[in-house]
DNA sequence: TTCGATCACTTCGCACGCGATCTAATATAC
DNA sequence: GTATATTAGATCGCGTGCGAAGTGATCGAA
């Protein structure tokens, strides 16, 4: 029979920092947000109100819950950044005239040519970091099942 | 020769969201702090404070430039943090002796009895995600290569 | 048809994250 | 020994994230 001792070592080590996977998550993502920021600044935008783009450069025009599905944003972090894009002059946001309860965003002209100017932002990026595209994709793989995971988990899955 | 639509293309796809590393990485990294949000919360304890204390139940006493380097915070955002640890009561924070640039934080009794209240937290946490040990070590691998990659990558390192 | 759900979004409050700047203490140059 | 540079934290401003509560529009059951 273990010790209490013994037990008490067996916990420490499940909270070590090194141990943790929700640590190096956390820290990869606001590392890459760090690299981005340099190359959107120009542009005028966040990394988040980026995310928003590649969005709606795919949907809009669409609704905000729309978006909200996609990024796995609420509507109370959406519609401030949305109204920042919109005073940014690349997005327009519109009430539905067939339901009046959703807002609209579509794309200005300047929103779409932005498109172009944020073509080579991935590239860029790739260049800048030297991991193998190989394990780039695996990596996203391993993600994309984890992010599965997590919003099968119990909780609030709220979005 | 490629045409400017074929081009365009090209460019279209690097740009779609399901292409990109860095989306997963911020989806996950925020799926997992609602996950711990719960748990967390009757401790008092933001996701942030949680990764915090896991620093100093390791190394306090140290300084608030230790637990930045480890957390990859900046004094910006852990001085505020560190001062509603302390109103909690589970932290000092004292000026150096020998150098009195210096903050020392230490743990208070709370603090370190606190600890034995997390220590189900990471067991918790994986009985809650049918995502398997074996992918969680080969994730969090993958992981600490990109991290230590996009450290070594230009720009702003700071921390 | 009307009145209570439900829905889509908004507003509010609080805690990050971080660039920029400030302050006080120490190190270094001369 | 004084002047300058560097360092450790703190402060400020702004943009997220998100729980909770609010508002107006739509839906559904009685």
């Amino acid at each position: 029979m273990k010790s209490a001792t013994e037990h008490m070592a067996v916990k420490d080590d499940l909270l070590r920092l090194d141990r943790q996977l929700c640590f190096p998550l956390y820290a990869a993502s606001r590392l890459i947000t760090r690299l981005y920021q340099p190359m959107l600044e120009p542009l005028g935008l966040t990394y988040p109100q980026y995310i928003v783009m590649l969005i709606l450069w795919e949907d809009a025009p669409c609704s905000v819950s729309r978006v909200g599905e996609r990024a796995l944003l609420n509507s109370n972090t959406l519609t401030p950044l949305l109204k920042r894009l919109e005073h940014l002059g690349y997005v327009r946001r519109a009430r539905g005239t067939a339901d009046e309860r959703v807002v609209q965003i579509s794309l200005t002209a300047a929103g779409n040519a932005l498109k172009i100017d944020c073509a080579c932002v991935p590239e860029t990026l790739l260049a800048n970091v030297s991991y193998s595209p190989e394990k780039a994709i695996a990596l996203k793989e391993s993600l994309d099942e984890l992010i599965r995971k997590l919003q099968e988990a119990p909780g609030r899955n709220s979005t």
